[in-house]
DNA sequence: TAACTGTCCTATTACAACTAGGACAGTTAA
DNA sequence: TTAACTGTCCTAGTTGTAATAGGACAGTTA
């Protein structure tokens, strides 16, 4: 499914959420598909079943992901709620960026060409 | 100078960082400016001196500033090398947030007008 | 020389991530 | 009904690292 850098000093689990998040955002995972059982993840990648379930709480706190105890977890086919503090989130984010950009002496078309390039580039991978 | 979220999950010294970063890109410090001496800062800060040494080292790795044992640490004049591989970094965090944005339903040109936005409202402050 | 400055060191505390190993309940299909 | 899945939850323990505490040493400056 995809691979965790153990050595990082970004914990396991956030590394898992991420991914997933990641996943579902480029709709490599559709809506209402079933992710993996938590044991089967954990082995797949090595690690302790607890650190994927805790992946997976996470994600369904956040509105990703629903859970059916006993039968599984799933993607959500409601994009998740709070948007608007997200969004800000986001744009808090993209300020800095910005700014470290210009800093680093790209200009404001360089900058909005390459997100031209994201975005015509589709939705998926890299 | 600035405050500190000590109940962050983020570690001091590297709020320490990104603070100290943030003032110098946006120009706030100037080049040879002199910074606070460590245990000053600590103490306005209210921790350790230790984790404020931690902070300038770091800061001095990453090319933003320039010890003079005995004198100061000092704004470089010079921007940091390793320029393109951050530019690299850059881009694929702002990669991360565009497709994060286009999911919550902003458009191209919401995303291109809000950098504008950021661009002309000066390199200063929020 | 005294009072700054940065740098470095060891020991210790505190906390969070992660692991280990299990128990329990809902679901599904033989 | 039963076996084999599933998610969920729990306690205990290990580990890594951030941060503190308390210093020592050397360069700089008035």
């Amino acid at each position: 499914m995809f691979e965790l850098d153990v050595k990082s000093r970004q914990p396991i689990y956030e590394q898992v959420v991420d991914k997933i998040k990641e996943l579902i955002i480029n709709e490599v995972l559709k809506p209402d598909e079933k992710l993996p059982a938590v044991r089967i993840l954990a082995a797949d990648l090595g690690i302790n079943p607890n650190t994927i379930q805790k992946a997976y709480r996470e994600l369904e706190r956040m509105g990703y992901i629903y859970s059916l105890p006993g039968k599984g977890n799933y993607v959500n086919p409601q994009k998740p709620g709070a948007k608007d503090e997200r969004i800000d989130e986001l744009k808090l984010e993209l300020k800095r960026i910005v700014r470290e950009m210009l800093y680093f002496g790209m200009r404001e078309e360089d900058i909005k060409a390459f997100i031209s390039e994201i975005i015509k580039g589709g939705k998926s991978g890299d």
